[in-house]
RNA sequence: AGAUCCGUAGCUCAGCCUGGUUAGAGCACUACACUGAUAAUGUAGGGGUCAGCAGUUCAAAUCUGCUCGGGUCUACCA
């Protein structure tokens, strides 16, 4: 222990932070702050892994942030909360940026390069900024265990997910299908959602687009249509983007409650007539208003306005299983029933004809009603982009320009000119959408029917639904909106993926796919390999036979062949998983369950998590991933809180981006203004789901309001303390024997203990920090401080003082404790700076502390109350002499405040000596009596009597305000007021009415809400004398204090005799001696140097002599 | 295109859930004061169409609907 305070010069909070981490590491501080709640309730936090191919940024330092401060505080809280950190090293960003690095492309991997190779590269290039992570961690004080993190490229955590994918497999939640995927016939491959989301992807495009008609066919379903009609052509319209889907055409979709019409007008190409069906909303874009039952006679080619008549009206439902002619009759499907109307739920009449082409290989929605009326599916383009051979006079050619031909010619033009021809196009027009690129050769994307692994997520939606409702949300509405929405609509999850670097999917399937098999553990794939060897013989995994599989990554698992109960030989399907399930899985994983820690997740010390947080974009993402896998493997939520926060846009709110050159390099920002200021201003500038306009101004501030304050609170306090060897070594104080203002503070100490405690168990670090914030500056230094300053450096080292240390020591202490969690490093270095003295906690790190609890006993909230009172009769005393310009120096004789009741009364009198201290002033006087003296106001208090009167308030209140004294007299002395308003009797209560004391004729007055204060501005002789006096006073502090003298100096003075303020040192000889340490004070007519000062305008000479 | 959040002073944000009549704070700006916490502090001042429109109500920043602008997510769908 040391026996004095630390004092410091200035505040350098990064060489602060420099410091406490050599401690920090020099004493395993993270390591022990988890080891001191051995045995402890653990707190299950689940740190989502980054990924260390790429750089961080300011926004990992705000997500970072709020885990750290959970944890933290529920480490202080007395939980145990052990933190592995992970590493997410699979997946495209990994492949493309070794694909960049090693200068290839995608089509190179198996051909310049091996998979071995390929793979091998990824595997060191996935941790390439692990260094510069761990610093990042490390420098704005992330504490997370980075010694054993996991990873999931790691045979282990692999091992895992296999064993996750087989119960699945077991649950018969794991199945193959045939799904419509992006995909890029440039490039030959699928593309993932991610790749799609590549910024530039979506692109404006104009193309031709068509109305086509299908004709439908008699039958008794129909009838109806062709009776209306009248005749035996009856037309279903639907328009299509993409012209080159309609020789695959199987179905036409419409809404079962849409209304749809049967109309009679004419082909504007043909000009032959014509009865098409469309939606009757849809009506207006195909047909001129003024043509309605217009004459068909009269129409001319080429008139502009075209007839037409309603014939029929009906719903969508009507028109199920309506059958039609198919359009380009070149190909029909072996399998099914097409050329039928369907119902679909996605059908809209925002656009087209409210009838919506359906060809099930080329759109997603098309593909899944498709199978529902299995229609059956053709897909007459093949995987290079063009037309098959069997599509007539189309055959082999691009359906769109993937070859980049200069001679190209538009599919979609000749398809739409052919459709015109026949009178089977109803409209052709150019339109231009936004339609998805390939990222990488520009080339528009497909969706193209392709083999998939699918996991049977909507098997369990609404378990996974009801569970959700259970989880914290913080905010509320992702939880219920933005997630709650996307489980409401769940598709079964794609895991497929046709890459090179990821988690192998482990199945193996015969040729024929009749036989498989699904291996959920290491020690099982190594029997099979066996096995397979000993039934199928010759080299069948030779060269995994002795040691087993030492790489469960491609391309080893590939050459894997297994034997299947029947004898035939089965390979791996050749897909691998899509990462998200690597990073949902990681509850499990991240612990190599159940091959290992079995007991741990069973007996729920690691499963499920307290808490997790991340960006909101992650909501789809890990949120969800976590949340579907633990509803499917342990019917459990993954985690009971989940807080999301939003994005870190620059200070213009722009999206930051390397492209924009708007990124903020956390390292900078660390350097310049200290990790703990940074961090600060995360948390209390924008609530952590609010997205933040980040500007580097906002943590200056933070520095200088809040860590300034508390820094130059604590000089303050070590200055005083180490003059009076003040070390907390007295017994407490109790509070009831300190006086008023210290017995104040601590009651909003505790007040501030008790929301801060409850901010935080709420996940409201932003209200919590605003909470600290406002307490430091206006309560702790602009009040507490500025009042108790003579405390603290004038009179003997008795109980008063005593009392005023240990009660700052106490605010400075708890405050420090507060704010640990969101800024560790200075409340660490002021901790120790503090207690390294006192002794009175054991702890050498703040981080080893338990959080103060709120003593309920010591908040006293009429104490409160008045303290408020007199901070604001302060101010408005202040502003009063600001007015009249006279300087708080010059003592007054009194201020009136008028009491509306004796509590007000009671309560003023009890801080009545802080008041008169404060603004200087001799007495305070308290009006009670009204009597004319005091003139009022009167306000209808609208909240009240608005209820009350309903359509009769402006009235009301307009009768209020025309109140003259005497009725005021009278609604207080009687508690009630007799009205007529309209010719009807109204009572109002004094409730119902507001009055304040307004002005007190003849004074300078001020108010604040229902408060007044009157000041007495005259200044007698006596009143002169004093204030004169310590204007003298002033002056000689400062040239004590410029002479450079210590505070405990004595000192002679002489000053030169003016004659109005001789009577002044005469008078206040005493007591100017004792402010400033005088042993002499002597007036002389004439001075020889000295210094010159002014008083009230006056100058003259003043000789201080300090007393050796 | 749909879902969702946001829009209050020059800037960053409270207030909105639960409607109540002069809409607040900090920063910045201006002026003054203070000077044994001093690269600190106090007081005062200017600064607002509460994005817009409509509705509900005696009363709307606050509730409802629509519009506009911004962000995010999902989708790209005929």
């Amino acid at each position: 222990m040391s026996s004095k305070y630390q004092e410091y010069n200035q505040l350098n909070l990064p060489q602060i932070e420099k410091d406490i981490l050599q401690q920090w590491e020099l004493h395993q501080a993270f390591e022990k702050s988890v080891e001191v709640r051995d045995g402890a309730t653990p707190f299950v936090f689940y740190e989502g892994p980054p990924s260390a191919n790429g750089l961080p940024g300011i926004h990992h330092v705000i997500s970072r942030t709020l885990k750290d401060l959970v944890c933290r505080y529920k480490t202080m809280k007395g939980f145990q909360v052990k933190r592995k950190g992970g590493w997410d090293t699979h997946g495209l960003p990994v492949e493309l940026g070794v694909e960049k690095t090693l200068g290839i492309t995608k089509e190179d991997i198996g051909k310049k390069i091996s998979v071995a190779d390929y793979n091998e590269t990824c595997r060191k290039e996935v941790l390439k900024y692990k260094d510069k992570w761990d610093d990042l961690t490390r420098k704005m004080g992330y504490w997370v265990d980075l010694k054993d993190p996991y990873i999931t490229f790691d045979n282990k955590y692999i091992e895992s997910l296999w064993w996750s994918l087989q119960t699945l497999y077991k649950k018969g939640l794991l199945y193959k299908s045939v799904s419509i995927q992006p995909y890029s016939p440039a490039a030959g491959t699928g593309l993932s959602s991610h790749e799609l989301n590549q910024p530039g992807t979506y692109k404006d495009v104009k193309d031709t687009t068509v109305v086509a008609m299908f004709k439908a066919k008699n039958a008794a379903n129909s009838k109806f249509l062709f009776d209306a009609a009248g005749s035996e052509e009856v037309f279903f319209l639907a328009w299509t983007t993409t012209p080159w889907t309609l020789p695959s055409n199987l179905g036409l979709t419409v809404g079962a409650n849409i209304q749809y019409v049967l109309v009679s007008t004419l082909n504007q190409y043909t000009h032959l007539p014509v009865n098409v069906v469309m939606a009757k909303d849809l009506l207006g874009k195909y047909l001129k208003a003024e043509g309605e039952n217009a004459d068909f006679a009269a129409y001319q080619e080429g008139d502009k306005v075209i007839p037409w008549k309603i014939l029929a009206s009906f719903k969508g439902s009507q028109l199920e299983n309506i059958r039609y002619e198919q359009l380009l009759p070149y190909t029909q499907p072996e399998e099914g029933d097409p050329f039928r109307v369907i119902i679909g739920d996605f059908v809209t009449t925002e656009d087209g004809t409210g009838i919506v082409h359906t060809a099930p290989a080329f759109g997603a929605d098309d593909n899944r009603v498709g199978k529902k009326y299995g229609i059956g599916i053709l897909t007459l383009v093949d995987r290079e982009g063009k037309f098959t051979d069997n599509v007539g006079e189309f055959s082999g050619r691009y359906v769109k320009n993937y070859k980049d031909d200069p001679d190209y010619k538009d599919v979609d033009v000749d398809i739409a000119v052919k459709l015109k021809k026949e009178n089977r196009a109803f409209k052709v027009e150019k339109y231009e959408h936004t339609y998805p690129h390939c990222w990488r050769t520009d080339k528009p994307v497909l969706y193209y029917p392709l083999d998939a692994w699918f996991i049977k997520t909507t098997a369990l939606k609404d378990r996974m639904v009801e569970l959700n409702k259970t989880i914290n949300w913080k905010p509320a509405f992702t939880g219920t909106g933005r997630f709650g929405n996307w489980l409401e609509n769940m598709v079964d999850w794609n895991l497929s993926r046709s890459r090179y670097w990821g988690t192998p999917l482990p199945i193996w399937r015969t040729e024929d796919g009749s036989e498989e098999i699904c291996i959920g553990s290491i020690e099982e794939l190594n029997t099979e390999i066996r096995k397979a060897n000993e039934v199928l013989g010759g080299d069948v995994n030779k060269s995994y036979l002795h040691e087993g599989i030492l790489d469960l990554h491609k391309p080893y698992v590939d050459d894997i062949v297994l034997v299947s109960p029947s004898g035939k030989p089965m390979r791996r399907e050749p897909d691998l998983i899509d990462v998200w399930f690597d990073s949902g899985a990681m509850p499990y994983a991240q612990w190599h369950y159940p091959f290992e820690n079995k007991e741990l997740l069973d007996k729920g010390e690691a499963f499920p998590a307290d808490f997790i947080a991340e960006g909101v974009d992650q909501t789809r993402g890990w949120f969800y991933t976590l949340h579907a896998l633990g509803v499917m493997l342990f019917d459990n939520v993954a985690y009971k809180t989940v807080v999301s926060n939003g994005l870190v846009l620059d200070k213009n709110g722009q999206k930051m981006s390397k492209r924009l050159g708007n990124v903020v390099n956390p390292f900078e920002t660390i350097d310049q203004y200290g990790a703990d200021a940074t961090r600060w201003y995360l948390i209390t500038n924008a609530s952590p789901w609010d997205s933040l306009k980040f500007d580097v101004k906002g943590i200056g501030e933070a520095q200088r309001k809040l860590f300034g304050t508390l820094y130059n609170t604590y000089n303050f306090f070590a200055m005083y303390s180490n003059l009076d060897k003040f070390t907390f070594s007295e017994a407490y104080i109790p509070l009831q024997e300190r006086p008023e203002i210290d017995r104040w503070i601590i009651s909003v100490l505790n007040s501030l203990i008790r929301d801060v405690t409850s901010y935080f168990d709420d996940y409201e670090p932003t209200q919590a920090g605003r909470a600290i914030e406002s307490f430091v500056d206006e309560h702790l230094s602009n009040w507490y401080v500025r009042l108790c300053r003579r405390r603290f450096w004038k009179g003997d080292y008795g109980h008063d003082k005593i009392s005023a240390y240990q009660t700052l020591y106490e605010c400075l202490e708890k405050i420090t404790q507060l704010m640990a969690p969101v800024s560790p490093f200075f409340t660490d270095w002021m901790f120790n700076n503090l207690n390294r003295v006192s002794g009175r906690l054991e702890a050498k790190s703040i981080h080893h502390t338990d959080f103060p609890v709120s003593d309920s006993a010591a908040i006293d909230s009429d104490l409160e109350e008045r303290m408020q009172l007199a901070q604001d009769i302060s101010s408005l005393v202040l502003s009063l002499r600001k007015k009249v310009n006279i300087k708080v120096r010059q003592p007054l004789q009194k201020i009136l405040i008028p009491v509306p009741n004796n509590h007000m009364k009671e309560q003023l009198e009890k801080v009545e000596d802080l008041i008169k201290s404060e603004v200087n002033v001799k007495g305070i006087d308290y009006l009670t009596e009204t009597g004319g003296f005091i003139k009022k106001k009167i306000k209808p208090n609208f909240k009240s009597l608005g209820s009350k009167m309903g359509a009769k308030m402006k009235t009301v209140a307009a009768f209020i305000g025309a109140f003259t004294d005497t009725d005021i007299a009278t609604i207080e002395r009687d508690g009630h007021f007799n009205l007529a308003v309209d010719g009807e009797q109204l009572q109002i209560q004094l409730s119902d009415v507001e009055i304040i004391s307004e002005d007190i004729p003849g004074w300078t007055v001020a108010n604040k809400g229902a408060l007044t204060v009157a000041l007495d501005i005259t200044i007698t002789d006596q009143l002169q004398d004093e204030g004169n006096a310590r204007e003298l006073v002033n002056r000689i502090q400062k040239i004590r204090k410029d002479s450079g003298f210590e505070l405990t100096d004595r000192i002679d003075v002489t000053v030169e005799s003016v004659d109005s303020l001789k009577s002044a040192i005469i008078n206040y000889n005493n007591y100017i001696c004792t402010e400033i340490l005088a042993d002499s004070l002597d007036l002389v007519e004439q001075l020889q140097g000295g210094t010159e000062i002014e008083v009230n305008d006056l100058k003259f000479n003043v000789l201080v002599n300090k007393k050796s």
